[in-house]
DNA sequence: ACATTAATTGTGT
DNA sequence: ACACAATTAATGT
């Protein structure tokens, strides 16, 4: 844990502040599917990925999911933050895409760090401004987006996080994360397939 | 190896 | 959106 902990923030954090994460942090490894983090649910900790990936969902109106955004090793939560913050409750609900393991900081040493590191602060800060930029651009594509263009930006993402051309989800289960109909799905991945932009199989896709 | 079932995907209305 | 057809994977015998 310690290497991977250095390889990935390493060149964030000072040592001294490597250190203190190793002396006080817990690890929690989770598999794909796990909730990491239910509606409503008290945030005693702080996440920081180090490896995997997940998602953040926001319940609808009408019982439907949405996707916000994914977060990956290098990235924190801006929710559980402004939770722990706040001692608030959480307004979204944490879904691990892919296995993967995360460092668990309590909330006091997060704001201790907070005074005594810079690099802690700058962390905290830019995690902060990423995460809403990237909520601009999500809502950004609901609003102005058609679903083609939606579903395309997140087959991008998706093979970015784990660095695969082939994306392993079924169309019922994108719609799921889209908000929308399986059928929809499978007529614009069609679509997009008679367009040269990917390859369809059944129970994966292939970007191209 | 074969039949049966369930899950996933395609299409027409 | 719905219903159903077609295709593929999973399971039991």
């Amino acid at each position: 844990m310690k290497n991977t902990l250095q390889n990935t923030y390493n060149f964030i954090f000072e040592g001294s502040l490597i250190n203190e994460i190793l002396e006080i942090s817990k690890i929690h490894d989770f598999k794909e599917g796990d909730i990491i983090i239910d509606f409503n649910e008290n945030i005693k900790n702080m996440p920081l990925m180090l490896t995997g990936a997940i998602k953040i969902l926001r319940e609808d109106f009408d019982e439907g999911e949405l996707l916000l955004y994914f977060i990956e090793k290098g990235d924190t939560c801006a929710m559980s933050m402004q939770c722990c913050l706040g001692n608030a409750k959480s307004e979204i609900r944490a879904i691990a895409e892919t296995d993967g393991q995360l460092i668990l900081i309590p909330v006091a040493k997060m704001n201790e760090w907070l005074g005594k590191y810079a690099t802690w602060r700058n962390f905290v800060f830019n995690s902060y401004n990423n995460r809403l930029k990237e909520m601009l651009t999500t809502i950004d594509h609901l609003a102005f987006m058609n679903m083609d263009e939606r579903l395309l930006n997140y087959l991008l993402e998706k093979s970015k996080i784990n660095t695969s051309n082939q994306i392993k989800k079924t169309h019922q289960e994108i719609a799921y994360d889209l908000n929308t109909s399986r059928v929809v799905i499978s007529r614009i991945l069609k679509a997009l397939e008679n367009k040269g932009k990917i390859k369809l199989n059944r129970a994966y896709i292939e970007l191209l």
